[in-house]
DNA sequence: AACTCGGGGGG
DNA sequence: CCCCCAGAGTT
């Protein structure tokens, strides 16, 4: 059997084992899923199941909680409604439309992903699996998702939502940060899941977010605390267990708000490292333009790995001469205050020429 | 299999 | 200060 050969795999004694007279758990799933129809919360990715957009706001919400990225998620819908709209429109825009969102890699893959559809599938969105997974950006968790609340496709959404659910239902101390998590949950997902497996998904995201949180979480409320073994346990904040922790690292950066007659200069990052394809100002300057300089400003912004210290020269240029040979020896762009709200800019950036209208 | 990619919010 | 979030791509 499928299940056993993966706890014997990973050389552990499951919750499974223990409880050999225990072989379903569906009521579970089903206890959800009533709970789902009375308490889903009302967001505007509920009403439909066109893929299209089912796509986005999946994206959109990788890693990034719904309060977050709600605002993001109705633009970008408003400004791209369709795969071949975002698929004839510039990355630059696809990007502005995630600015100060995160994980700027999204957006590209997104933009790359609609002309995947609109080159390999014709414009219809695929309804494989398989396919779906193709995708540029769409990997096995948005795959299963889409699939099922679209297409009817019978594949558990495993996300952080199903690992601490889970892990509590069955008070089970597989460590979420192994690699092989996503297909033990997977497994273990299989045997709660109803035959509704798109409501099931979504529910799991629901109870999660709302009930089952990381901390503090309200199980008086919750539908399925009656077979919760870590609630009966009294050890509901022992799980889930995850033993890798990640450190930041510190890393400083300099900048250059070069700035004559309230225009200022800009360039494209690589697509690499870190604040994919966004804007930047200049990171040097020559000897001979360190006159200009007229101030300072240390900023600090934390990433999720690393600390940034970012310190910010003001550079006002007075000699339009050395302006002009600065532009074309580096070809830096030149932009203003009202423009550059068409690029993307990192967030601390962003502040920073928010900021700058004031002074 | 491990590392890397943001920004915001909560305790 | 640390943790987590509707994870995926790269090495």
């Amino acid at each position: 059997m499928k299940r056993n050969k993966l706890f014997n795999e990973l050389n552990r004694l499951s919750f499974l084992e223990k409880n050999k007279t225990v072989t379903s758990f569906l009521h579970i799933g089903n206890r959800l899923l009533e709970w789902y129809r009375n308490n889903a919360r009302d967001l505007p990715f509920r009403q439909t199941k066109d893929p299209y957009k089912i796509w986005i706001c999946e994206i959109v919400f990788q890693q990034t909680r719904i309060n977050q990225g709600l605002n993001h998620y109705n633009n970008f819908i408003k400004r791209f409604p369709d795969v071949k709209t975002l698929a004839e429109a510039e990355e630059n825009e696809v990007l502005l439309h995630w600015k100060g969102l995160g994980y700027y890699s999204r957006a590209i893959n997104i933009h790359k992903a609609a002309r995947q559809i609109m080159n390999d599938y014709q414009g219809i969105f695929p309804v494989e699996y398989e396919e779906i997974l193709k995708l540029k950006g769409v990997g096995k968790y948005t795959a299963a998702a889409i699939s099922s609340i679209c297409f009817g496709g019978k594949i558990p959404a495993v996300d952080g939502n199903f690992y601490r659910v889970l892990s509590r239902l069955f008070a089970d101390d597989f460590d979420i940060s192994n690699a092989k998590a996503f297909a033990y949950f997977s497994e273990l997902a299989t045997l709660v899941m109803p035959d509704n497996v798109g409501d099931f998904n979504q529910a799991m995201m629901d109870l999660g977010s709302e009930i089952c949180k990381p901390k503090n979480p309200l199980c008086g409320e919750c539908p399925v605390h009656e077979d919760c073994l870590a609630f009966s346990l009294q050890k509901i904040s022992a799980y889930p267990v995850k033993t890798k922790k990640v450190k930041a690292e510190d890393l400083s950066l300099t900048y250059y708000f070069v700035h004559r007659n309230g225009e200022f200069l800009i360039r494209q990052r690589k697509d690499d490292f870190i604040w994919k394809k966004l804007f930047e100002f200049p990171s040097f300057l020559p000897e001979t333009m360190k006159t200009f300089i007229t101030g300072s400003k240390i900023i600090s912004h934390k990433l999720t790995h690393k600390n940034l210290s970012i310190e910010i020269f003001n550079v006002e240029v007075t000699s339009e001469k050395i302006w002009n040979d600065f532009i074309t020896e580096n070809q830096y762009l030149i932009t203003n205050f009202e423009a550059s709200h068409e690029k993307s800019f990192p967030k601390p950036l962003e502040n920073y020429i928010q900021n700058s209208l004031k002074d």
